[in-house]
RNA sequence: GCCCCGAUGGCGGAAUUGGUAGACGCACUGGACUCAAAAUCCAGCGCCGCAAGGCGUGCCAGUUCGACCCUGGCUCGGGGCACCA
């Protein structure tokens, strides 16, 4: 055995090794249970940054560990390939998405190789592949037919000045990224997917996915949003309209029906179109409401504004004339566009009827009276539920009530009716660009839009386009939409919007089981491994609502058009490990265009106060000042992410890995810092050493019983103690800092074993071993060294993981801890037999008790078995 | 603005079910080895205090024999908000 610790030709060694036996090969074997260990696939950006090997080191962890366990593990790895970086480097660089993106695997699949993860290799496929997509387009002209994709119009961000839509992320502080240009709302027909058919199953699912944070669980009920409430029919005033017809609106409080005051419509709503075809500064209030993204955070944080439109209604219950006005609020994708307004009872309602002049009407009062009367000026709205006053016949009824007796009202004249309402909204899946799987349909003067038939699939994205930033390639293209109608054979044109990239992440994971199916989308395989669910689905705690969300619709969708036969897969990923980001600080210059250059943190010198804190900070490359940004997300968009390559060129890839998973627990946010790396670095050396001069003396086999001292039965128990622990923190605490630092502890404590003679020998072998086991999943290539050095025997064995022997856990005597007054006073040693009265006794007796009793009897006396004795003087 | 999460020494973090706050590691300090340095090993290391002891888990209140942990109210930071992936 070598004396010194080489990581670099010990990974070259162990990889090698892998690579001839196709140790990560695996394939469907009903002898042995299967773990499917998923990580979220990453997008082909050029190089890893530290969430990537965060990421895959604890997919790589926990695959091992099963694998150790017994398990027939899956470990796939693939492309989330298509998508904007590549466009835009396109327009940067002049290079083609496909080469760009291409290139981009090979150097990430290398430095994925290089940390030594156990994937299966021959099932890589990126989802830009035709053979990937058209399966994608056959599931999509299916749900068309079905009615589950269905056209529309959407808003989409506009820039006039490239005649472009543009991504949210393009849009920074109202303004086209590149253009600089005002940006505008436009709509545009779009394909959607009818995600709300789904809404309650998605919402019911939830529940059953224990496996799964609370967090996620939460923050996906959230977003789907159910609420219970009242549909409300406001008749037009037929003298100012001009037309007969009832506005729709949904409220969550029917009660305070009688507290509305106006109604207010989205810009794009027919009554306000209608409104400001004779009122021209009204038509100027909708284009200005037209200006800005459509990001909802924008919408929402944007001052409150409105118009009236010289429009009525009549209130439906007492036939009272409401002003309809516009207001930028008033989102017409949600909804009906419309909502009636009870400023008393609602903030946003309180402020816009403040700031307009519009009448406030209380007619709820808090049941402890704190809000009793209709007094102006008005404290803020008084929002929680209480009891109806000013409203008629329905003064005095509570919350429930009200809304009974009201939803019958209406519902007696036809104009409402209790029902409920997600926030949910349709997937729109359109998207105005080149680098993305190919919408299959063609549009037809005579037949209209045509589903491309299973035998022209798929449909092919040409390759060697020309990208500008301005408008879609394809659009240009006619050699790629002039074609013939399937329907008819006319000249037709082929649609030339691409789709979400959301939709190829959406069964990506099924399609690992059968990569090389050419005649259908999945097969048997994937009951084999999906059976249950994935195993494990691993990724950023980023993606806890959309890229979940629809993955989880998508399976449905699957579900719903047989494809999995009496399997019937409804929820993909029955664990979820939703990994903390790894963050860190980002730095920029705004150019006086209104650009911003964002530089990365290794470029950058910074200056810091006496505390540590930075204060300013300037570019290595010109010494000049650049602004400190936020802490946030590594990201090509920030420039903020930190190779990995020098860490692993310089310590190797366990070390990188084992300092990954040292730093902090996976699902907690992690701000990067490489302080410690020597500290990891220096942990493998002395495991190394450590082993290294147990076996440079003649083997000897590992403790298999025989009397102790009582030096190494303690030690002995540690260790099947420590055993125990780190097992639980891999299968179900999913905690690997603290595993790592329970075997530290193990081995700080096997060095300290006097070398003694063939019993402490043994035991030392036997911890060994155990340690070496125990890091095997987060440190392979070390402990799969080390392991044939501890046991030559059994080297071409695939290891397993240590077991517990409960005989070394047996105690004679405990240590409780003695508190007086819930302080901590002293220490109290038992035999582990003792029972509650002992234990109070020993406690009364002791010292610390009697020093603070002064001989008086306790007030109280608290035990906790295994744990404390309390003396509550 | 809305939804979710977090805050513990100089730093990363530990404390698993309400029961010893600071495990493990980094940094630092002292010592050993060395001609010297590196590497390695040993010891110390929350704050105040000579000590006894007191204080201490972002802030303010509360529940409890006992609170980092539970409840209410804040502050700050991070994530998501439907076309970044």
């Amino acid at each position: 055995m070598q004396e010194k610790y080489d990581p670099q030709e010990v990974e070259r060694a162990v990889q090698a090794q892998w690579e001839k036996t196709g140790a990560s090969r695996v394939v469907e074997d009903a002898g042995k249970p299967k773990y499917y260990c998923l990580s979220m696939f990453p997008y082909p950006s050029g190089k890893l940054h530290m969430g990537h090997v965060r990421n895959y080191t604890i997919g790589d962890v926990l695959a091992r560990f099963y694998s150790m366990r017994g398990f027939n593990v899956l470990q796939p790895m693939g492309w989330d390939a298509f998508g904007m970086p590549a466009e835009n480097a396109a327009i940067q660089n002049g290079v083609p998405p496909a080469k760009w993106t291409y290139a981009n695997i090979d150097a990430m699949k290398a430095q994925l190789k290089r940390l030594g993860f156990a994937i299966d290799w021959e099932r890589e496929f990126a989802t830009c592949e035709p053979d990937y997509y058209r399966w994608e387009q056959w599931l999509f002209t299916r749900l068309f037919e079905r009615g589950i994709v269905y056209k529309r119009l959407g808003t989409v961000n506009w820039d006039p000045v490239d005649q472009t839509v543009l991504a949210n992320e393009q849009v920074i502080d109202g303004c086209g990224w590149r253009s600089g240009a005002p940006v505008e709302k436009r709509e545009i027909p779009m394909y959607y997917m009818k995600i709300t058919a789904y809404a309650d199953e998605l919402l019911d699912d939830l529940k059953k996915l224990d496996g799964w944070p609370e967090q996620v669980r939460l923050m996906q009920k959230n977003w789907i949003g159910k609420s219970f409430g009242c549909e409300v029919g406001f008749p037009y005033d037929a003298a100012s309209v001009g037309a007969e017809g009832v506005l729709k609106v949904f409220t969550t409080r029917p009660d305070t029906l009688m507290g509305a005051t106006y109604v207010a419509v989205a810009a794009e709503h027919p009554l306000a179109t209608a409104a400001a075809a004779d009122d021209s500064a009204l038509r100027e209030f909708i284009e200005e409401c037209k200006r800005g993204g459509v990001a909802e955070a924008d919408v929402a944080t944007a001052e409150k504004k409105g118009m009236p439109t010289g429009l009525y209604v009549l209130h439906p219950l007492n036939g009272e004339k409401l002003p309809i006005w516009v207001a930028n609020y008033v989102l017409m994708a949600y909804g009906e566009g419309a909502v009636m307004a009870v400023p008393a009872h609602d903030e946003r309602d309180f402020a816009f009827a403040e700031k307009y002049g519009i009448e406030i009407r209380t007619v709820i009062a808090s049941p402890t009276g704190a809000y009793t009367e209709a007094t102006a000026p008005w404290a803020p709205a008084y929002a929680e539920h209480g009891v109806c006053v000013n409203s008629g016949k329905y003064d005095g009824l509570c919350f429930d009530d009200a809304c009974d007796a009201i939803a019958a009202d209406l519902a007696a004249r036809g104009l409402g009716a209790k029902r409920a309402q997600f926030r949910l909204r349709d997937w729109g899946i359109s998207r105005q660009r080149y680098w993305g799987t190919p919408i299959p349909i063609v549009h037809c003067d005579a037949c209209g839009d045509v589903p491309v038939p299973d035998e022209q699939l798929p449909v092919v994205l040409p390759e060697n386009v020309e990208v500008t930033g301005s408008g879609s390639p394809l659009a240009r293209m006619p050699e790629f939409y002039e074609c013939a109608c399937p329907q008819c054979g006319r000249p037709a044109r082929r649609e030339t919007d691409t789709m979400d990239t959301f939709v190829e992440s959406s069964w990506y994971f099924l399609r690992y089981c059968c990569p090389d199916n050419d005649t259908a989308m999945v097969d048997d395989r994937v009951t084999y491994w999906c059976k249950g669910g994935i195993d494990q689905y691993v990724g950023g705690i980023e993606h806890a609502i959309l890229h979940l969300l629809y993955s989880r619709f998508w399976t449905k969708l699957m579900r719903d058009a047989g494809l999995f036969g009496d399997f019937r897969l409804s929820e993909p990923f029955a664990q979820l490990l939703t990994q903390g980001m790894v963050v860190a600080p980002t730095f920029y210059r705004k150019a006086p265009e209104g650009k911003t250059e964002w530089f990365n943190p290794s470029d950058i010198e910074l200056e810091c106060d006496a505390r540590g804190r930075p204060v300013a900070a300037k570019l290595v490359a010109d010494a000049q000042p650049v602004q400190i940004g936020g802490i946030e997300k590594m990201s090509k968009s920030r420039n903020n992410g930190v190779d990995p390559q020098a860490l692993i060129d310089e310590y190797g890839a366990d070390t990188a890995r084992l300092f990954v998973m040292f730093a902090s627990p996976p699902d907690q946010s992690l701000e990067w810092s490489d302080a410690g790396v020597e500290g990891a670095y220096r942990f493998l050396k002395r495991l190394w050493r450590m082993v290294h001069e147990h076996v440079s003396e003649p083997h000897v086999p590992a403790y298999s019983g025989g009397a102790l001292t009582p030096e190494l039965k303690e030690f002995r128990y540690l260790l099947h103690q420590t055993i125990g622990k780190v097992a639980d923190d891999y299968a179900r605490r999913k905690q690997f800092n603290t595993a790592i630092a329970a075997v530290m502890e193990l081995l700080n404590a096997c060095a300290k074993i006097g070398d003694g003679g063939e019993t402490a020998r043994a035991v030392r072998q036997e911890a060994l071993e155990a340690a070496v086991r125990m890091l095997y999943p987060i440190v392979p290539h070390i402990c799969e060294t080390l392991l044939a050095e501890l046991c030559p025997k059994g080297a071409a064995v695939r290891p397993s993981f240590p077991d517990v022997d409960t005989d070394a856990l047996a105690r004679d005597e405990i240590e409780l801890v003695l508190q007086v007054d819930g302080k901590l006073r002293g220490h109290l040693r038992v035999p582990a037999s003792a029972d509650k009265a002992a234990i109070e006794e020993a406690a009364l007796l002791s010292e610390a008790a009697q020093r603070y009793l002064n001989g008086k009897p306790p007030r109280k006396l608290i035990v906790v078995p295994g744990r404390l004795v309390n003396v509550v003087p």
